[in-house]
DNA sequence: CGAAACACGGTAAACGTTTACAGCAATGCG
DNA sequence: CGCATTGCTGTAAACGTTTACCGTGTTTCG
């Protein structure tokens, strides 16, 4: 672990200036007599190029932060695994950052920006506050947003359109014929809470179905407070034949309150959740679930985030991707989805 | 994104020395009227300190790698669940390389340990080659192993123990009357997959029942994989009446096949898997699942390279973590669904 | 054959910090 | 009053690269 060599040792040895040790490294043009020493001699040594000190000259870091709140959230999952490999592919190492849903947490990513450690930065805020806006316009490296921004912030933004994912949720469960629908949605003060909570009283309307307060429940984005939120729901309105979960971890603890309760999922109520996580084809019943589309997003956001820093400035961009719903036995016909037989 | 201020714009703006204000900014003793100069001066300008610049003198990065097959797999998920708080604490950012399992990837992760563009590493290797050892005994920073490595291996080396697992999960299977128990495994090649193959056949013996080479079948550690060595095996053995996956993701393809094949789970075939993940509690069945306590492995990782950094040279550390096994319904009395209080 | 063009390679400055050292004013003390 | 001590501050070197610029030796061509 000792103190590795340097060009000047390469320099050294090889009998040249560190200024042709280094044109040969970066393939410059060079005498092949002089290359031949520098290479032997960088080989013999073992040598490494220092990455801090090629980035404090060239001021390029070759890293980008994602920030999100919570890995282990399986939709800033589903991100992280499509914005790794394209990051890589383009020479980029990756800089996690959770925030823990901490506002504080993300403004310090942000003002962090002017450390210059990363060349750029994918965020999902999970609120997007004044202080988020200030700090947006006057980002030190260029950031890509998930998740909405007004119209006039200057950084790249990608969105899921979760007002046609309930749409076409709530559609769904027309069709099947349930009439009470419920919602279990997350804070509203969140970006996603306040764009669903909107979706479902838009989407009811345009199916004819009155909106109904009793009908929704506020709890927050994971499993046990879904469950609790389910509970609170169930009590006050026992006739609710569906349930549309703001995400999966909800959806997930709609199923386990449900079954506690004995009711039978999809018969007596049916279910969805969304995001489409890995979760959902795994639960018990198989999750139908509203696909926002994380890895196109993730995706999406990697590319506008390199794209930019390959070419600089330009106008922002604005990438919305389209929602789609996968249906499985938590709101199929009864056990359609599933081999009979089965108890258990 | 203008090229924000330096320590230089500072001084000048201070009417001081760039020592002076490098002075200020790291807490050292100053004059009062200095120090107000200077914190003023650098409120206005909105100065941020450059890391790459204070990492090329302080030969301190504060980032951390962590580098391991695929962040899509919960184990090692539930890993960087843990490390990435433990180092966030401590003041390190943490790098996260995904080497697809692919071992040249991971030689080169090593390699770029030169490069100093972080402090350390914690890596999580599918399989140590002979090109890992030796890396391994050159790496130019202190370096954490998850996974068995030789003895005089030169690293800080954390491990599970899946012999004891697996031997928790066969008594468990031999107490419920299960005599014909399976495994379906991972590669061979790898850590995992040898080290469980002979911790199965160990157990076995210590159960006083055959090893027959019939009931083995090796697949690869997903879920789709899983499922198709699964079918092999009842294809060719009808009367096996337990399985024990190598891990969850695999145990999530065995489901899927023996409720495609009209297997009822737990009473024709009891299910265990291997991991603990969020996906076994989740399943349906819910899953049994012996945990190799991932999230104590990561964090007993993060603390050894803390440890390290902080204290430098020292005697090579080894931490095994001990197993223990989760039951749920793939291997519990016929329909005893307990809800799961569990979050996530 | 001499000048111009060229190909290489060395010197030194720069990137933005930290820090050893020296200078200098104010204070304490004999 | 002079000297040592103390408390700050400035100068400059260093971290390991990249690169502008210039000098040298060789080639080319009139």
């Amino acid at each position: 672990m000792g103190e590795g060599p340097t060009i000047t040792t390469i320099a050294e040895r090889a009998g040249v200036s560190i200024a042709s040790v280094s044109r040969v490294l970066n393939g410059l043009p060079t005498r092949q007599e002089t290359e031949r020493k520098v290479l032997a001699a960088a080989e013999e040594l073992g040598y490494v190029r220092n990455a801090v000190a090629r980035s404090l000259k060239s001021r390029r870091t070759h890293q980008v932060a994602f920030a999100m709140a919570d890995v282990g959230n399986p939709a800033y999952l589903a991100m992280l695994r499509e914005i790794q490999p394209v990051l890589k592919a383009a020479g980029y190492r990756l800089v996690l950052h959770s925030t823990d849903a901490v506002v504080a947490d993300e403004i310090d990513v942000l003002h962090s920006l002017g450390e210059r450690y990363v060349d750029g930065l994918i965020m999902v805020p999970l609120r997007v506050t004044e202080a988020h806006l200030t700090m947006l316009a006057t980002a030190r490296a260029p950031v890509v947003i998930i998740g909405s921004v007004p119209e006039d912030t200057p950084v790249d933004n990608v969105r899921a359109d979760s007002r046609t994912g309930v749409r076409l949720a709530l559609d769904h469960l027309h069709a099947l014929g349930r009439r009470r629908i419920g919602l279990v949605n997350g804070p509203l003060d969140t970006v996603p809470g306040a764009a669903r909570g909107a979706a479902y009283r838009e989407a009811l309307g345009a199916l004819g179905l009155p909106y109904d307060e009793e009908l929704v429940e506020i709890g927050d984005f994971y499993r046990a407070e879904g469950g609790r939120a389910v509970a609170a729901l169930l009590d006050r309105v026992p006739d609710v034949d569906a349930l549309m979960c703001a995400n999966d971890l909800i959806a997930l603890g709609a199923l386990d309150v449900l079954r506690a309760a004995g009711r039978r999922v999809p018969q007596d109520v049916a279910v969805v959740g969304m995001d489409d996580t890995d979760l959902a084809a795994a639960s018990w019943p198989s999750l139908s679930s509203v696909s926002l589309g994380s890895a196109e997003r993730g995706r999406a956001a990697a590319e506008l985030l390199l794209d930019r820093l390959q070419y600089g400035e330009r106008e922002p961009r604005l990438v919305t991707v389209p929602p789609h719903l996968v249906v499985r036995a938590s709101s199929g016909r009864a056990g359609a989805e599933e081999p009979e037989g089965n108890t258990s």
